[in-house]
DNA sequence: CGACCGATCGTCT
DNA sequence: GACGATCGGTCGA
């Protein structure tokens, strides 16, 4: 039960972090309230190189300048002017490398969760799928920039190791108009978990 | 269960 | 002025 240290979010490597973020715990404190959930599903962009990253070619807007940050900070930003999506800063100050989270397995507050979500009881729709994910957490756009050293948002170390054989590697969702590398596999899944984006896990099941 | 569609608005061109 | 790193409802098979 250990808060994830600065030098997990600055290493390089962003599929090497997509890939450990498995298994590790989003925690959430607001008013004091903690909801907190493991990491089932999450998708890594590479930054200037990757032409599916807000950041591709070194953009650099008011949006963006927070990927732009040393590593281990929060990116929170619209999408459909509707969902707030929550990405982990990665890598050094000045590279814009991003980690995207779509969904969690709910573990504590869930009582809160399910007022969040308007729901009576938990079911799989609860936290997978990166929109429903940051309203179960109580994420918002303006928790952007915000340090995951912290003690408002941040990610911990409760010691599951998710086997190699269990970590099934996909296309992102969403980005198939995104160029070059819109069918690189930079998505990280938890193969038998079902708190996985719907879609996923009818296909994983076959 | 899959395909389609409307919602809704900040961000970028 | 157009378009999403989406979701949830509806429709048809």
């Amino acid at each position: 039960m250990s808060k994830l240290p600065r030098s997990f979010y600055t290493r390089e490597n962003v599929l090497e972090i997509t890939e450990e973020l498995l298994g590790k715990f989003l925690v959430t404190k607001y008013n004091g309230k903690i909801t907190a959930g493991m990491i089932t599903e999450a998708e890594a962009y590479g930054g200037v190189i990757d032409s599916a990253s807000h950041a591709f070619k070194g953009r650099r807007t008011g949006r963006t300048e927070i990927m732009y940050l040393e590593g281990g900070r929060a990116y929170v930003y619209i999408s459909y002017g509707i969902h707030h999506l929550f990405n982990v800063v990665t890598n050094e100050k000045d590279i814009p490398h991003a980690v995207l989270i779509r969904a969690i397995e709910p573990v504590e507050g869930i009582d809160l969760m399910l007022k969040r979500r308007k729901k009576k009881q938990p079911d799989y729709t609860l936290s997978s799928g990166p929109g429903s994910m940051s309203v179960a957490m109580g994420i918002k756009v303006y928790d952007t920039g915000t340090d995951l050293l912290g003690d408002k948002i941040w990610i911990e170390d409760r010691g599951i190791k998710i086997p190699q054989k269990k970590i099934l590697r996909t296309i992102r969702i969403g980005v198939e108009n995104s160029g070059k590398d819109a069918h690189l596999n930079y998505r990280y899944i938890i193969a038998d978990n079902p708190w996985i984006t719907r879609s996923s896990f009818n296909r994983i099941k076959e």
